[in-house]
DNA sequence: GGTGTGTGTTCGAGTTCGGTAAAGCCGGGC
DNA sequence: GCCCGGCTTTACCGAACTCGAACACACACC
């Protein structure tokens, strides 16, 4: 649940691209009716919420007895020791500005614990001759180790995510810099030029002429 | 045992949606009593009890041969507290404000350790150089053993566990220090640094700039 | 071939990040 | 009490990285 449409279309199109299906509402009334019904295995709640604050979403959830794991979005530091368990049985929190990124792996953390599970593997993607491991943070060309910085890193990870799929420049800044990047499109051109040096003959990336990246299928 | 109903009740709920039978005690003399004529599996302490200090009560246990797993509740950034805790044969603690997801987690893991579970915690782990014994509490780089403070053991056991996996700050103040926080600390580098230091030329921690660190596979 | 838009590449200033030394803090032992 | 060892914090500096401007190049359309 979040008011803000462009946060809420990217915390959307990361978890679903993380294999989440994913049910978005702008209202608390909305929102808690939504949990309600539909039981999720997860709710991500803004604070500020139209209607009905998250926080009070939370409290209705749980005093029925509703144990979904919530993590909560907020702008303020100072309100997380209220959130967090103690009076909420809130799971987690990510304070704004977030990645993306963090937010997706926080909801992985808490299902996993949840789950009380042992940890998910990330699995490892393969791309012709390039093989990218998450979890290890290391990628190979043709067999060959091969050093990437943390942006380049990440910038290719997020395209190998999904092969064959084209991502728009601003995709990828919103993607792999986070949402409050003020970096210009360029930017991307230079890291993926960087990624593709580094990668060498083996490069997997392809330039889609007037709109953006992907890595061959 | 815990004096805030609010509190309380929040932590029997999530044990009894978890499976686990749950004696709830307010004060420190009867959750005493409670844990010596019931046995149970395992208690949960809160420091600060009315009558009797969760401290003492675990002392007592202890004293009388009672070694039944005692996870702490404290303060936040109580330090006094954790280190007491443990020094008087605590199995875990957590630091409020928790997740309660968090401490039924906590419940579970150290029930599984006191069961001598599947896990390969004990056994002995080799990267390169390094030698690590859990059980021994040992080190050696080379051949030659190394001396490491507790924590800087525990940091590099957690490292060595799983090589090659990149683990954040933050990672590692939650699953070394038991710190839920969201880092801001330069701790992790610090005792980094002073494991490199000690061992030497074989050391095998690789900085993963902007991400963590890891041990080399 | 000319032109214009979009992309590749180079390069340096500015910034961020991590290593390190040193000081503060705290508890335990003498 | 005092000192001592270990943990944490702070401050500084060098190294690594980022980002955007500038220019070169490629492609598409005329």
């Amino acid at each position: 649940m979040e008011d803000e449409p462009a946060i809420a279309d990217l915390v959307r199109l990361y978890l679903t691209r993380d294999g989440f299906g994913v049910h978005l509402e702008r209202d608390g009334e909305a929102g808690l009716n939504a949990a309600r019904r539909l039981r999720p295995v997860a709710c991500v709640l803004d604070i500020a919420l139209p209607g009905l604050p998250g926080t009070e979403i939370c409290r209705r959830l749980r005093e029925a007895g509703d144990w979904t794991p919530v993590i909560f979005l907020t702008a303020r530091d100072d309100e997380v020791d209220r959130i967090v368990g103690l009076e909420l049985g809130a799971d987690d929190y990510v304070t704004k500005p977030f990645s993306p990124r963090e937010l997706v792996a926080r909801v992985r953390a808490v299902l996993r614990r949840s789950a009380g599970g042992p940890e998910g593997a990330d699995r490892q993607r393969v791309v012709g001759p390039v093989t990218l491991d998450p979890a290890r943070r290391t990628v190979t060309a043709a067999g060959s180790p091969v050093q990437l910085t943390s942006t380049e890193f990440d910038l290719l990870a997020h395209l190998m995510a999904r092969p064959g799929r084209v991502f728009t420049r601003e995709e990828l800044l919103a993607g792999v810099w986070g949402y409050a990047a003020h970096a210009g499109t360029r930017t991307v051109d230079v890291h993926v030029a960087q990624v593709r040096a580094k990668l060498g003959p083996a490069s997997v990336i392809r330039t889609h002429r007037g709109v953006g990246y992907a890595v061959d299928a």
